[in-house]
DNA sequence: ATGAGTTTTCATTTTTTCTTGAACTTTCTG
DNA sequence: CAGAAAGTTCAAGAAAAAATGAAAACTCAT
C-alpha cells in the first residue's frame, strides 16, 4: 500500500508540491473549528498550513501548496493578520514577507468575541430598549407577558455579558 | 407621523397582517443571534415572533405572518422542536398544531454544543492521534517543533472539553 | 373508507457567500 | 528611474446554503 501522502493521483490544475498527512489532518482541523466561527475555508486552510509549518512560508508558496487563489491567499493573510493569529517575518535577502502562525489560539476566540458577538450584544441591548417603550401600545394582560419575556431576554444579555470576560480570561490561561 | 407598525406601504406578495414595532425588534433579534451559531434566516424568524407571542400560534398563521413558505416553516420548526426550543400545544376544537416558544434560551447552546462542538472536538481528538503517529515520518528537528505544537492542539481541546459542561451549568442558572 | 385539512418532503430556484484572476498599486533592485 | 517582483483590490464566476412550492403523506371527522 502506498503511503497517501506521496502524491497525489489526478493531475492538479496547477503542480502543487504535495501535503503531508499530517499537514492535511492540521488544515482539515481548522477549516473545520475556524467554519465554526464564520471564516471561509480558505482561511482554515492557510492558518491549518501555517500551524503545522516548521518555518516561515511566503504568500506564494502558501498558494502553490494548496493550490487557492492569489487573491483568497492576500485577503486570508490580511484577516489572519489583522486579529493577530498569523504574523509577518522578515527574511533576509527575500523581497517577499513570509508568514508564521501566531500559536495562541485564544486570539480566534477573543476576535470572535469582538467583532462578532460583542457587536450584536450592542445592538441587542437597544432593542430592548425600543421594545420597552413599545410596551405601551399593548394590552393590559399582553403587556404583563410580554414584560416578563423581555425581563428574561435582558437577564440573558446579562449573563452574557458577564460570562464572556471571564471566558476571554480562561482562553489566555 | 403614522405608527410605522399599523401597515406595509408597498403590496406584499401575500397578504401578511404586519407585524408590531416590537415583534420585529424581537425576530431580528433573534435572526441576528441564531445566525450566530448557524441557523438560518427563516429560523430566527419563528423563533423571534414566537418568543413574543402571547398565544400558541399555528403554522399558517407564522407563515401569513411572516411571509416566509410552507416549506420553510415545516422546517423550521422541526428543527426548533429538535432541540426544545418550541413545544407543541394542543388546542381544542382545531386540528392544527399551535407552537409555543419555550423561553429557556440556554437549549440554543446546549443544542449548539452538542450537535455542532462537540463533534468536532470529538474528530479533532482523533486527527490529533493520527497526527502524532506520522511524526515518525519527520526528520529530529522539524519533530521536536512539531511535537510541541500537537502538544498545543491537545492542550487547546483539553481546555474546551473541561470549559464546556461549565459553561453549560452557567447557563441554566 | 372518503376526502378535506394539515403537515412533511424534496427537487428546483433563488440568494448568499466564497473564490478566482486580471488590473492596479506598491516596493524593491540594478 | 525603469522594470520586475510582490501584494492588493474588486468585478465576475463558482460553489454552498437557504427558500420555495408542488406533490406525497398523514390524520382526523364523518
Amino acid at each position: 500500500m502506498m503511503p497517501s501522502s506521496t502524491l497525489s493521483v489526478s493531475q492538479p490544475k496547477v503542480e502543487q508540491s504535495a501535503l503531508s498527512d499530517l499537514e492535511v489532518e492540521a488544515i482539515e482541523m481548522f477549516i473545520n473549528f475556524l467554519r465554526l466561527i464564520g471564516l471561509p475555508k480558505s482561511v482554515g486552510e492557510i492558518y491549518g498550513l501555517l500551524f503545522v509549518a516548521t518555518q516561515p512560508l511566503p504568500m506564494d508558496e502558501i498558494i502553490e501548496r494548496l493550490g487557492i487563489s492569489l487573491g483568497a491567499a492576500s485577503q486570508g493573510l490580511k484577516l489572519l493578520r489583522s486579529f493577530g493569529a498569523v504574523r509577518v517575518t522578515y527574511s533576509p535577502g527575500d523581497r517577499r514577507d513570509h508568514y508564521v502562525a501566531d500559536l495562541e489560539l485564544s486570539r480566534f476566540a477573543t476576535a470572535f468575541i469582538k467583532e462578532e458577538l460583542q457587536p450584536r450584544i450592542d445592538r441587542a441591548v437597544e432593542r430592548i430598549e425600543r421594545m420597552e417603550h413599545s410596551l405601551a401600545d399593548l394590552p393590559a394582560k399582553e403587556r404583563r407577558i410580554t414584560e416578563e419575556r423581555i425581563a428574561r431576554l435582558k437577564h440573558w444579555l446579562d449573563k452574557g455579558q458577564k460570562i464572556l470576560p471571564w471566558i476571554v480570561r480562561f482562553m489566555k490561561l
